[in-house]
Order: C-alpha cells, then sequence, then structure tokens
DNA sequence: TTGCCACTGTTTTTT
DNA sequence: ACAGTGGCAA
C-alpha cells in the first residue's frame, strides 16, 4: 500500500484512533521527516502528552509492538531498514524540536512570534477568559464615552435581560464576527406592526362583543389593552380560530383579523430582531475595543482572543501571506486529531496551512495531510465545535477519507448492544466489528428512579465479584450529580476518585471561608450568618479582626483552626495554597471568582466518577453510566445560527411562540434542535463506548436522558469478573507532599509508620487521634457524636470491639485528674501545624498556658517504641521553642487498654 | 372527561 | 424554555 499524503480516518470509538496517529507520525519519521516540521495538533493536553509518550514507547519496543506491521505498509520500507533506523529515529525525536501540542497552544505560539503586529508584548498570559469584572467596567466606561448608553439599556429592557446576559451575546458576536460574512442588519420602526396588529385585534373584539353566546373565558381570551400583552396570548399561533371557546362565535372574518395580526407580528418580529443585532454589532465594536484595550494594558488574554488576533494577524494584516510564509517554513506534515470537535475559526486559521501542504507545490512536494476524528464523538457545539466540518474539510482538500470499522477496546456484547442501540438514531451510523477473540461482555439496563441507590447496588455488585476499585468508573451528566454520588460512596466507605471539575470555590468549607472574610472586610451580618450557616454552627458574635494588618493567610489559618474546618482539608489545603498568590483581602475579596483552580480529587484510588464529557478518550472495564439526577434545563441560547454545512447562512433571536408564524424561523430553530439532539445522542454514544467489558445503564422513568435511544430493560451476556491480584494495588505510592503541605495527623503518622507495625495496629492509633481531634472540647458530651464520626470513617476497617475500645480509652482520658490538669490553664490548640527546618510535622495538642509558656502533648496507643516517642516530643520541644522563644514542657500521652499513662519527656 | 390557558418551579457540558 | 398543575368551559 502506498503512502497516502492527504488522508483522514473516520475513527469510532475504540477503533484505534491513537494507534493510527502514532503509526503515521512514526511512519514519516522513518521517510525520514523532520520531527520539527511535523505539526500534530489535538485537544487536549493530556492527549498530547499522550501522544508524544506513545511514541517514544513505540521507538523503544519497536519489535513487539503492533505498530511495526503497519509501519511496514504504509511506508513500504522493510523490516530490517526500519529496525535498523529505529534507534537514530528515536535519538533525533528526542533531541528535536517537536510540534504535538493542543490546537490552542500552538494559537498562542503563534501569536507570540507575531504579537508585536497587533501592539501586543510576547510574554503575555493566557486564561480560560479574560477577568470579566475589569471588562465589564471597561466596556461600560467605552460605552458612555461613545455614547451609547441608552443604546445598550434599551438593548437589556427589549430582551428581559440584565446587561451582564447582554455580555455574554456581546461574546458570541465577538468571537463569531468573521464568520458573518454579507450577513448584516438594518435599522427601522416597530410602530406600524403594533399599530396593524392592534387593529385587527379590535376587529377581533368587535366580532366577539357581537357574539351573544361569548362565554367569559373568550372575553378574556380577546381582551388585551397593549401589544406586548397580545404577543402573550396563545391562540394567536393558531391556524383557525375555530376551535376552543372561540368556536362558538367563529365567522371567517375572525379568521382574516388573525392573520392579519401573524402577519403583523412576524414583520414585528423581524424587525425587532433586525435592530436589536444592529445595536448588538455596534456595540461589539465597543466591546472589542475595550478588551483591546484591556489586554494592553494587563498583557492578559483569554483563550477566544488569542483564536480572534491570530486570525487577524493572518488574515487581516497587509503583509499577512509573508507571516504565512514564515510558518509554512517550518511545517510539512499536518496531523489533526479529534477534528469534529474543531470550531470553524480554528480551521479558518488552519486552512492556507493545509492549502499549501495538499497543494504539494514547491517545498511542500514532501508534505502530507491527516487528521482523524469521529463525528459521532462530537459534543462541544456548546463550545463551537461543528460537526459538519470533518466532511466539509475532506470534500474541500480532497482527501481520502477511510473508515475504521474494527473497536479494539470493548468485547462483543458491549459492541452490538451499542451497534443495536444507535444504529437507527445516528445517521449513517456503520456498525463496529469486534475482534474475535472478544466474545464477552456483559450490558444490563436497569431501570430505577432511586438512581443513587440502584448506582451504588451495582458498584456493590462489581465490587462483591472482585472488581478493582480503579476499573470502575460511573458516568454520570453533570458534575453535581457526580458529587452526588461521590458523597454516597464515600458515605458507605467505598473510596472514590473525581475527576469531576467543581470549582474550588463551591466547596462548602471554602464558601465559608469566604463568607468569614467577607464579614471581616464588609463588616454585615449577613455574611456572618453565612458563615455559621455553612459550618453547620450556630450563629455568634465573630471577634473583628484588623484585616489590614494581619496577613490574609494567618487569618484563614486562625479560621479554620478556631472553627474546626479541618474536616474538610482537601480542599482547603488547595485553598491555602490558591490564597498564597492574592496580596491582600481586597485582592481576594474581588478577584476570587476568577479563582479557577478545580476542588481536590480525594484519593488516589477508588471508583472514577467523571462526567460524561470528561471521559472522553477514556475507557474503562466497567462503566455505569447514570441517568441524570436533575432535569435537562431548556435551551436558553437566545441567539440561534443557522449554519449551511459550515457556513453562516442567518441569525436569528429566539422568541417564544414565533415558529408558528414565521416559517423561515421555524426551519432554523427544527435545525438547532436537530443539532441539539445530535449532541445529546453523541454524548450517549461516547458514554457507552467507554466500557471495555460490562457496560450498567441506569435510567429513571421520567425524563431520562437515555429517552432518545428507547431502551429496554434488561441484560445481554454473562457478567464475569476477573479475579485481580490485590497485592499489587495495596503498593500504590503516596505522593510525596510540598513544602506547604497541610495534611491531617492521620496521614503524616501513616507516613511516618509504614513498615513497622502491622496494618491493624496503626489503623487503630490512626483511629484514636482521628476521635482525639472530632472532640471538640475536652468534654464528656462530646464523645457520643465523636464515636459517630469515627463510625463513619474507620466503622469498616475496625471491629466494633476495637471501636468500643477507643472511646473507652478516650472517655478515660479525659476523667484523668493529671491531664485535665496540664490542659486546664490555657489555651489549646489541636492538630498545630509546625513547620520546622522544612519539616512539617503535627502536635497532637499543643496548650499555650497564661503565663506564655507551652506543654506539647502526643497521644500514643502503645508503650512500644518509647524511645522513638521521646525523641519525637524532644523534636516539637525543640521546635515549638525555637519558634516561640518560650518555656516548653513536653509529655507523651499513653492511652492504654486498662489505664492512662502520662509521661514527661 | 377533555382541551386549553395561566401560573409556578426548575435549570449543563469546558480547551 | 419547558413541564407540571389548577381552573374554567364545553
Amino acid at each position: 500500500m502506498a503512502f497516502v499524503k492527504n488522508l483522514a480516518y473516520e475513527a469510532s470509538a475504540g477503533s484505534g484512533k491513537t494507534f493510527m496517529l502514532v503509526v503515521r507520525y512514526l511512519t514519516l519519521l522513518f521517510q525520514g521527516a523532520d520531527a520539527s516540521k511535523i505539526l500534530a495538533l489535538t485537544f487536549t493536553n493530556k492527549a498530547a502528552s499522550e501522544m508524544s509518550e506513545r511514541i517514544v514507547e513505540t521507538l523503544e519496543h519497536l519489535e513487539t509492538r503492533g505498530e511495526l506491521d503497519e509501519i511496514i505498509k504504509e511506508s513500504g520500507m522493510s523490516k530490517e531498514k526500519i529496525l535498523t533506523q529505529r534507534a537514530k529515529v528515536l535519538t533525533s525525536f528526542l533531541n528535536a524540536h517537536t510540534k504535538i501540542m493542543t490546537i490552542d497552544s500552538f494559537f498562542t505560539q503563534i501569536l507570540r512570534k507575531f504579537s508585536l503586529y497587533v501592539g501586543l508584548m510576547p510574554d503575555f498570559t493566557t486564561y480560560a477568559s479574560q477577568h470579566e469584572i475589569k471588562l465589564l467596567s471597561r466596556f461600560l466606561k467605552e460605552v458612555s464615552v461613545a455614547g451609547k448608553k441608552e443604546l445598550l439599556v434599551a438593548l437589556a429592557l427589549e430582551s428581559n435581560k440584565r446587561v451582564s446576559d447582554i455580555f455574554q451575546l456581546l461574546n458570541e458576536f465577538y468571537e463569531k464576527e468573521e464568520e458573518f460574512g454579507s450577513i448584516s442588519f438594518q435599522k427601522s420602526s416597530l410602530k406600524e406592526y403594533e399599530d396593524q396588529a392592534l387593529q385587527a385585534l379590535t376587529q377581533l373584539q368587535n366580532i366577539v362583543k357581537n357574539c351573544k353566546g361569548a362565554s367569559a373565558t373568550l372575553l378574556k381570551a380577546v381582551e388585551a389593552d397593549s401589544f406586548d400583552v397580545l404577543r402573550s396570548k396563545s391562540w394567536i399561533g393558531k391556524e383557525t380560530l375555530e376551535y376552543w371557546v372561540f368556536k362558538k362565535c367563529y365567522t371567517p372574518e375572525m379568521d382574516s383579523a388573525l392573520h392579519t395580526i401573524q402577519d403583523a407580528l412576524r414583520a414585528y418580529n423581524r424587525a425587532k430582531e433586525q435592530n436589536f443585532f444592529y445595536g448588538l454589532r455596534e456595540l461589539t465594536s465597543i466591546y472589542k475595543k475595550a478588551k483591546k484595550a484591556l489586554y494592553q494594558e494587563e498583557s492578559e488574554l483569554g483563550f477566544s482572543d488569542v483564536t480572534q488576533l491570530v486570525y487577524t494577524i493572518l488574515h487581516r494584516l497587509d503583509d499577512s501571506e509573508f507571516l504565512y510564509f514564515r510558518l509554512d517554513a517550518t511545517i510539512e506534515h499536518m496531523l489533526l486529531d479529534e477534528f469534529q470537535d474543531t470550531s470553524i475559526m480554528q480551521y479558518k486559521i488552519l486552512k492556507p496551512l493545509i492549502s499549501e501542504i495538499v497543494s504539494g507545490q514547491g517545498v511542500f512536494e514532501s508534505g502530507s495531510f491527516f487528521f482523524v476524528g469521529d463525528v459521532k464523538q462530537s459534543i462541544y457545539r456548546f463550545r463551537g465545535g461543528v460537526s459538519a466540518l470533518f466532511g466539509e474539510v475532506a470534500r474541500e482538500n480532497h482527501t481520502e477519507v477511510k473508515k475504521l470499522l474494527t473497536n479494539y477496546r470493548s468485547q462483543r456484547e458491549v459492541i452490538e448492544f451499542v451497534n443495536r442501540v444507535f444504529e437507527e438514531k445516528i445517521t449513517n451510523y456503520s456498525p463496529q466489528l469486534s475482534r474475535k477473540e472478544a466474545d464477552g461482555g456483559y450490558v444490563e439496563v436497569i431501570e430505577n428512579d432511586e438512581l443513587l441507590e440502584a448506582t451504588l447496588t451495582q458498584v456493590e455488585r462489581l465490587i462483591s465479584l472482585g472488581a478493582a476499585l480503579n476499573d470502575i468508573a460511573i458516568l454520570c451528566a453533570t458534575n453535581g450529580d457526580g458529587e452526588e454520588i461521590k458523597n454516597l460512596l464515600q458515605n458507605r466507605a467505598i473510596e472514590v476518585v473525581t475527576e469531576t471539575t467543581t470549582k474550588l470555590i463551591n466547596q462548602r468549607s471554602v464558601k465559608a471561608i469566604l463568607e468569614y472574610l467577607k464579614y471581616l472586610y464588609f463588616e454585615e451580618d449577613i455574611y456572618r450568618h453565612n458563615f455559621f450557616a455553612l459550618i453547620d454552627q450556630k450563629s455568634m458574635p465573630l471577634p473583628k479582626l484588623d484585616v489590614t494588618r494581619i496577613k490574609l493567610f494567618d487569618i484563614i489559618k486562625q479560621c479554620i483552626e478556631r472553627y474546626g474546618l479541618f474536616s474538610d482539608d482537601f480542599h482547603i489545603i488547595r485553598f491555602l495554597d490558591a490564597v498564597a498568590k492574592y496580596e491582600d483581602i481586597d485582592a481576594l475579596i474581588f478577584e476570587y471568582e476568577r479563582l479557577d483552580v478545580s476542588a481536590a480529587a480525594s484519593d488516589l484510588s477508588g471508583v472514577r466518577v467523571l462526567t460524561v464529557h470528561k471521559s472522553k478518550g477514556l475507557e474503562y472495564k466497567h462503566v455505569i453510566v447514570m441517568d441524570r439526577l436533575k432535569r435537562a434545563p431548556a435551551s436558553r441560547d437566545s441567539i440561534i445560527y443557522e449554519y449551511d454545512g459550515i457556513i453562516l447562512q442567518n441569525v436569528y433571536l429566539r422568541t417564544a411562540g414565533r415558529d408558528t408564524i414565521d416559517t423561515a424561523y421555524a426551519n432554523a430553530l427544527a435545525k438547532e434542535k436537530a443539532l441539539v439532539r445530535e449532541d445529546s445522542l453523541n454524548a450517549l454514544y461516547v458514554a457507552f463506548t467507554r466500557a471495555k467489558e460490562h457496560l450498567f445503564v441506569i435510567k429513571k422513568s421520567e425524563h431520562s436522558s437515555f429517552e432518545l435511544l428507547d431502551l429496554e430493560v434488561g441484560s445481554f451476556g454473562s457478567l464475569k469478573v476477573e479475579q485481580q491480584e490485590q497485592r499489587h494495588e495495596r503498593k500504590t505510592k503516596k505522593l510525596p507532599y510540598e513544602n506547604l503541605y497541610y495534611g491531617t495527623q492521620s496521614e503524616i503518622l501513616a507516613l511516618e509508620n509504614e513498615g513497622e507495625e502491622d496494618l491493624q495496629a496503626i489503623n487503630f492509633g490512626l483511629a484514636l487521634h482521628y476521635m482525639l481531634e472530632m472532640i471538640p472540647a475536652f468534654s464528656l458530651d462530646a464523645i457520643a457524636d465523636a464515636k459517630n464520626m469515627l463510625l463513619n470513617k474507620y466503622g469498616f476497617i475496625l471491629t466494633p470491639k476495637e471501636i468500643d475500645d477507643i472511646c473507652m480509652r478516650v472517655e478515660r482520658l479525659l476523667q484523668h485528674s493529671e491531664f485535665l490538669n496540664l490542659i486546664k490553664e490555657g489555651r489549646y490548640y489541636k492538630e498545630k501545624a509546625l513547620r520546622y527546618k522544612n519539616n512539617l510535622r503535627y502536635l497532637d495538642l499543643l496548650v499555650q498556658k497564661e503565663d506564655g509558656s507551652f506543654i506539647v502533648i502526643d497521644y500514643k496507643s502503645a508503650m512500644n517504641f518509647q524511645d522513638k516517642h521521646r525523641k519525637q516530643v524532644n523534636y516539637y520541644k525543640e521546635a515549638v521553642r525555637n519558634i516561640t522563644n518560650a518555656e516548653v514542657e513536653g509529655y507523651l500521652c499513653y492511652l492504654l487498654e486498662d489505664s492512662i499513662e502520662i509521661v514527661a519527656v
């Protein structure tokens, strides 16, 4: 087979897309291409690094890799020749300046190279979006300078929107500006249409007035004292009024009045839409100006700004051809991954490069173009992805398209189920073939309105059959749904790894701290109440702090300690880390909404919980697809963009009821709905095809996201879980912690103790410490609550006898007079973090006495390793003494099975 | 009982 | 923007 220079693969799920990309890339290398001249673009950083890794890995073990045969076929070279070149190719690849990256980073690179052309310094930074608040205020200023304030207010009023929603629309127009082409808008007056409609209404009202049998309902139905009230009537969308309460009084004149109203309304809607878009375009140019001023001042750009600017540089500047030429010189081959997710703007930028390459002239004689994707997996329409792009690009560039039909990922039952379900639903669906040896698999469709419980049942079922936690994935519709199932699983002591992106600032504990800071800053009681509500404590007065003088970090730390917020420590650690970037409380309070740090994943091993969107490109042995917990939201985009293929044809303003009287609008709306439907169908296809062996679909009876699939409850194949070697998993390494790691004491203890005692003893010790941490004050009343927390966290590891043992020991401690004496006078801190000589340690209990001296107390559950314990406490003493310059005493507090022993150190 | 209108409550995906 | 519900008329 000869090497095809201009080739695309339509690669269904699991059909070896990455494999083909790697084969293509390596074939180019073996044919002598320079790695620095091969541009390989992916969508995610993860995909980019995976590709680089696979290239290196394949080169390292080429003899035994499946890719070798394909490379032989593609390149037409002999096996021997390839293998002798292997080492040389690997070395040059590793030393080359490779261009495997995301499409966004590629554009960012171009922009850096040519940034001066648009008045930008090359060291700009990029964010997902520009600083919204700054942009808004800048924009408002520009609007007022341009004298367009009234216009802005009018637009907001007209569309019943807040200014911030108009902002969203401005951004859409800004991003699509280049696609508008010849589309333009005209201003006109609405008055005449309103009058026409109201006149016809009067006619109608007269007919009804003169009709004796008119019901009260009918009279009310035709009553309208303004055009807007008339517009909201639902009868105006009917073809004829010979229906309902109208029919009693029906005459043909009624329908002619109706049609007059409809004609007037259609014209009114169109005129209003034109006016709206006309105004929006005017404001868009101001918006653009504000954006430009802002990124030039701040050297800070959003992703879409980068794309816009690169487009401007390459298409709008006088010497753009020269700039493309400079790019061309460095790119000979192009490989594009996940092409179905490319946006039109992105393609427009790449297009001249692609054209040069496929035309194969001059320096490009040896060039090649290659892209892979799967229209069925296009689920990013909301982000500008246009599924029609795949086909269009292949057509435009005369690319040869091949289909990859064999699924190498899944077992037969899964593949056949997916084929059955989607064959009728997705147009041009080509059924996937399964490998001969993959003749197992299991699929079950379950209907149960207790979605969470039903999901839990299946997880437990898989676990009881011996499935490894890491092999189980739960796919859900939203991040919020993911949080819910995560919490349920964790409550049942099942470990969970979330890959949902819940923003850190949406975490309860973090929210609470922010409310606390707002209270300190604004001194408004509402924030104080919010704070206590969020931490589930009774509202009480808060001490005033001089927030301008105390370091932000310390304020927060103090809050965490005083109100015992450490139970949510994973999030808090991240938050503290993020807070370090803010100079002072002002900066944080006015900027925190931009903090796009995600909440921490809870653990390294456990059941995977992630959204369908996040799951793209991943695969799991056991997949549970959970229906959405809440109802699907209605589509609320107020502008409808009508495309013909990849060309923007028309823009409409979404207006309720408009489709019944305006066919052009109705068509556009229908197209839009079909695309939305396609998107959700694709999302389900992505979800189902993540499964390698077992697939569970858990649907609810109403509002199900699986509705469009007509799924029948039932099961196919047999559920067989291969036994895992458990030993392997126990070995998971703890991540090394960085210098500012505020972990819990339990984790640090676990690190220290590894390999010294048996596991059960370690757990016992950790549980004991945990219980002592959880007792808010050293009073006996708190034991019952602390026991519950203990059961929640350690109930599945420890026996009831051990739990009782721990409670007994703690109870005895709280009655121990020597201990009570030690803590009696002064303030005490639990789990006090201590950083000394670059080591982070936690003090079980630190008491600060009234005279300023300190007592360090360390709990132990057994008397062995006494020497080590002494050494540890001495270390703490020394540290505290050095930090505070105060007197320090140290004690070891042994909570033994039948007694309490306190040893001075 | 059926059909219709008017009112109320609920409500995403992310490089 | 949609789904569900209550109330009115036939």
